[in-house]
DNA sequence: GCATTATATGCGTAAAATGGCTTATATGCA
DNA sequence: TGCATATAAGCCATTTTACGCATATAATGC
């Protein structure tokens, strides 16, 4: 049951579940870096949600050079298929500032990459 | 969204969980002392978990003399649904315990009311 | 090898959650 | 009115969580 409840705790947190709604919804993979500027938070802060939703097996990491990218792991279980539907449902105007910043952040990207990195 | 992520905090915490899934699955309302007897947590913790999963907005009460009984909310939102599915769709393996313990309370009921109390 | 850079991690601190115990509240009944 | 009882709430200690800063790790290019 721990396994349910870890779940759970992943996304409850404002960061955590800013970040699974933008791979909800962007339906990509997204780098450190353009997590970090479309949630406008810190890069340790970004590494450390992120670990929490990779240890909750929400999310998988890629390694890619130097940049790491992160994308949702779909199961084929009903709970996790259930709980990404709920996300999802949350009303598109409360990430609307979030989605503005990746956009703008997913255009800089060339051959379907980050290149941009920290130097903002 | 930090209403949003409330009722994510609500139902991450194993108790907590346990709870919802007992009113999910028996479809019924419960008094306290039948949660304290189904869970085998004692009376201060399941009062104050009720208390969070009522801000949260998962749960309502209803007075009834000295008794109180709590039943889930159903919202007419897609998140709350979605959640609840969730949680419904939990092994059932994982709460065999609490739903023996609670069918064996609940036979106990009187005119379908709780008449036992605290003396066990 | 060495400097640069994207990401991860350890440390310290502050805030929040949790649990146990005790006490308060409120209802029912004699 | 006064007592018994179901539930809620306050207090305290412990644990967990989140954040900021600094630094470590790993990959790239010169």
């Amino acid at each position: 049951m721990d396994e349910f409840v870890n779940v759970l705790k992943g996304l409850s947190d404002k960061s955590r579940l800013r970040t699974i709604w933008l791979l909800c919804r962007s339906n990509t993979e997204l780098c450190v870096c353009e997590i970090m500027d479309a949630l406008n938070i810190s890069q340790y802060n970004v590494s450390r949600h992120l670990k929490i939703l990779k240890n909750a097996g929400l999310i998988r990491e890629k390694k890619d050079g130097r940049w790491v990218y992160y994308s949702l792991i779909e199961h084929d279980n009903r709970f996790h298929e259930l709980l990404l539907q709920a996300v999802a449902s949350i009303p598109k105007e409360l990430f609307a500032q979030d989605e503005k910043r990746l956009k703008k952040r997913m255009s800089l990207r060339e051959n379907g990459k980050c290149v941009v990195g920290l130097n903002r």
